[in-house]
DNA sequence: CGTTTCTTTGATCTACTTCAAGGGGAGTGG
DNA sequence: CCACTCCCCTTGAAGTAGATCAAAGAAACG
């Protein structure tokens, strides 16, 4: 299995940029039931009788409409969130409007951390497509995570993993030309639709344009010039929001 | 007391950029004594018969001296820190050499967390001058938090709070012009600087202007410029690494 | 007190932005 | 099912913030 220090050029190694869990191996996911936090929060290390205390955390399953939020900044802090299906982004805005997208969640990727130190969320989460969101409320986890060593150390290691990836992303805008962070974010995606047991080379990019400028710090006229560029450079396919890459090895060259 | 948001254009809150306490009081931080951990893991919640359990936990007193490293990319994670006394920085290493400023770390703040997601290190830490830092063994401390909600909780708002500081550092670097970047610098610096006890209007910044420059994501030549455009502005005042701020209301207006 | 490293400032260059306009796709309503 | 509308995407042309190159001056350090 591919780390995904080895796609990213950005040099900090993501253990579990999933969840509760330890990364959610390939067929676990790929077979993902009912709930996706189920097979999250599951996985290698806990014991049978801390199975069901799990489950009983994981309230409801809420589905959010494309474009609607799951949460906005200000809203009050209550519960941490495992995307189920579809995906979500979360941004900043700042008091002149200016908005900055700081991630992208997918199917089975956690959100809602940006709420734990003040008990108000930081950022809003709004949702890309239509997606369904399971729901952990923060207050009977931590009193889990209290009884219960592996599930601290889940936690922790989510909440160092998330850390992690902002990291990387700061390295990102801090200093990498705008075709680097293309292709860089293009092989995180690449990379984590694969961990989830999706497509290694061709998937859905919800985002738009300006969504993506937003998130790598450049516009969404970089952002399409470069696109066009790497598909005259025969490094990817795009047909508007389906990319399928088609020369992995020469993103990552560049 | 001035909230770091009311300084900050950035819009996200930072409870207490501090440490596995709440707010380190001024007054508090301004006579601490033998170690800052003492007073930064004490305060307000724990009960009387916590403090020893914390206090144990407390193994060492590092010494790192200007230049040296307290820990490496790559190394195994321990302990978490605190900065008792001086100042570092840490950065992340591109695999072509780049590097990236990813923090920096003053008297009373915490570090160390880049750690947790994989138990090794994702950042180098290096000291900006000689430096005193108290060690914490991860371990210990995971312990302490099952045992006691006061400090889970303070642990996981410390978790927090760095995350939210480094969405908002993502904030600067994708959206703000570099002249803006830097006079949020140094206002995030000067509130810093406050919290702890300090002066408001003036400090040492042991960052190189090309460290500046690599954590804001602009060249040194840009960052020495703007701070020569800023004092001919009469909005600081600037001899190398001692500033002066004269006028924050200006500072923040840009 | 000399050497090195950091800082400032100027001149030029360029990667990316901004402005602008045309084209295409998806959803909606007729 | 088609046509309309809206939004998004693409591409071009021109402008600019900041990078790069260069060189001199100022601290810091042994």
């Amino acid at each position: 299995m591919l780390s995904p220090t080895a796609v990213s050029p950005v040099a900090v190694r993501h253990a579990n940029p999933a969840s509760l869990a330890s990364a959610p191996v390939r067929q676990t996911a790929a077979r993902c039931s009912a709930c996706a936090m189920r097979h999250l929060c599951m996985p290698q290390g806990l014991t049978s009788d801390e199975i069901p205390k799990l489950e009983a955390l994981i309230c409801s399953v809420r589905k959010v409409r494309r474009g609607e939020a799951l949460y906005r900044a200000g809203d009050h802090f209550d519960n941490l969130y495992a995307v189920r299906s579809g995906s979500l982004k979360t941004l900043i805005v700042h008091r002149d409007g200016r908005e900055q997208i700081t991630g992208l969640q997918l199917a089975g990727e956690a959100l809602g951390l940006d709420g734990i130190a003040n008990d108000t969320h930081a950022f809003s989460a709004i949702a890309l497509e239509d997606s369904s969101i399971c729901t952990l409320p923060y207050a009977a986890l931590k009193n889990l995570c209290r009884e219960t060593v592996t599930m601290q150390d889940r936690l922790h290691r989510l909440m160092g993993d998330q850390f992690n990836r902002e990291a990387s992303q700061m390295m990102v805008l801090g200093s990498l030309s705008a075709e680097e962070r293309v292709a860089n974010f293009l092989l995180d995606v690449s990379e984590r639709n694969w961990q989830r047991g999706y497509s290694h080379a061709e998937f859905h990019l919800r985002m738009s344009r300006e969504d993506m400028g937003s998130y790598l710090g450049i516009t969404l006229e970089t952002v399409s010039r470069i696109l066009s560029r790497f598909q005259k450079r025969n490094l990817i396919d795009a047909q508007g929001k389906l990319i399928r890459i088609v020369d992995i090895e020469g993103l990552r060259a560049l």
